[in-house]
DNA sequence: GATCATTGCGTTGCTATGACACAATATAAA
DNA sequence: TTTATATTGTGTCATAGCAACGCAATGATC
């Protein structure tokens, strides 16, 4: 098959060369949320020759600074572009590496990875976060390929390595960002309710929130607009729309909201 | 001098075999913070070639986990031995690195590296930070040395390549870490007064806040013993001291305080 | 048209906080 | 010895933010 040489043809490059053209013994991960039936999900990718998930990751080109491989990473593997990604923590174990994966997916295609090649040393990886709107277009077909899936945050199982304990970390950053900066834009759709965007903190915080006092409190971050539509369809009273004032909300992301919840 | 001898015996295996005992391409530096004269203070080192000045900072072995090098790289340099450091921030900007540093220092003894040594390829380092009394007294001996000093935080020059970004990067995520843990522990003697913790938090925070407020708030963490001694000698009615309760301050470490400055 | 879950808007009481007042006290100046 | 001065210990008051809760309005369902 084509696209099966096309692949083998890849690792073979990446076994041989990929010490000339990559950083060695460090790599990005990313931890890609988005928000989908009240849940945080988390976006993962099916290893080959296993049956465990793995973050998109990747490694840093020689010349390339790390902000950009995470960038690029994501976009290899998953088509989007563009998106701020922002690390939250590196993970050095010396443990944590698994040169047992790289050798059975080569095995796989037939190839035994030399003992001494880079791809089996110990990789020190950065871990960066993102938090994207489940219903971009975009992503539709990311999770159309089958080999990409969203993961409910909470169902984590059969993760590779450590890259549970990275999804959990990566949360825990989230929270903690919660209390200053205005999140929410990129997780929710252009035009949402407010108990929409309340089970999204929810969610987050993992606790349940006061409706009215989230209302009061996240409108009085003056970063919402309130639209004149209502979300009609669903059974009881229709709630209003609102949309994210993106001046404000840029501005809210450099100065910083204040408070905690 | 026996002493150059064995500097320069270390230097060439660090050339030569540095790249068996070491991670390649990542390094980590330590931001060093003490609190004297009522100013945040830096511990730098002299780089003998230039008239600038570093961060200690060093190379993660093979098989070392990142903290342990950090701590490890800490102890070599300074002597200083199991201090908490908190990983910040990595910096990975491909031209942060300054070959000519390393061609420089060892050209002064005679030695030209290698185009393709591995000192002179890029690296990306992990910072760490680190708050201690600076009236250890080990830290005395430290200070001691012509090679190494304390540097007023806000009166930072001639830093080697983006050490002086790194440092103002700790002390950011110090701000931030003030707002919901107790900081202060590592950075006081035994005994203190209320005013001299109120100034390291005015150093830190770099604002005025209000003695009564300061103190009403600080007791109200409850993470703090109030002597019945009293500190003599100096002009004017004479203050409490104080001393940190080490138990509710390791609890307080661990599940956070709250409110913010 | 009645029922019902949900939404919009408002109230109350408590607590943390910022701003400020005043007396007490240790040293220095007289 | 007395007075002056700067600093500390303690307290008050007004305000803002927040948690807890009440109640009427609304849109779909039966």
């Amino acid at each position: 098959m084509a696209k099966s040489t096309q692949i083998l043809g890849n690792m073979k490059i990446l076994l041989e060369k990929g010490d000339k053209i990559y950083q060695t013994g460090i790599s990005v991960d990313c931890v890609i949320l988005g928000f989908q039936e009240n849940t945080l999900k988390v976006l993962l990718l099916k290893v080959d020759s296993t049956n465990k998930w793995a973050l998109p990751g990747g490694f840093i080109k020689k010349n390339e600074p790390i902000e950009n491989a995470a960038n690029r990473v994501l976009q290899e593997r998953t088509g989007v572009q563009n998106i701020f990604l922002q690390q939250f923590n590196v993970f050095g174990d010396p443990d944590r590496s698994d040169a047992s994966i790289h050798q059975n997916r080569y095995l796989e295609y037939g190839i035994k990875i030399p003992k001494d090649n880079w791809l089996l040393q110990r990789f020190i990886t950065i871990g960066f976060y993102a938090l994207i709107d489940f219903s971009d277009e975009i992503l539709k077909e990311v999770v159309s390929d089958e080999t990409t899936a969203w993961i409910d945050i909470n169902k984590l199982s059969h993760l590779m390595m450590d890259h549970e304990a990275i999804v959990l970390k990566a949360l825990e950053a989230l929270r903690s960002q919660l209390a200053y900066l205005p999140i929410g834009r990129n997780l929710m759709p252009k035009k949402f309710t407010m108990p929409e965007l309340q089970k999204l903190y929810e969610t987050i915080l993992d606790r349940k929130l006061d409706r009215r006092n989230f209302q009061r409190k996240m409108l009085g971050f003056d970063i919402l607009n309130k639209l004149s539509e209502l979300r009609k369809g669903g059974a009881h009273k229709a709630p209003f729309l609102y949309s994210f004032n993106d001046k404000k909300y840029q501005k809210a992301l450099k100065d910083g909201l204040y408070g905690s919840w």
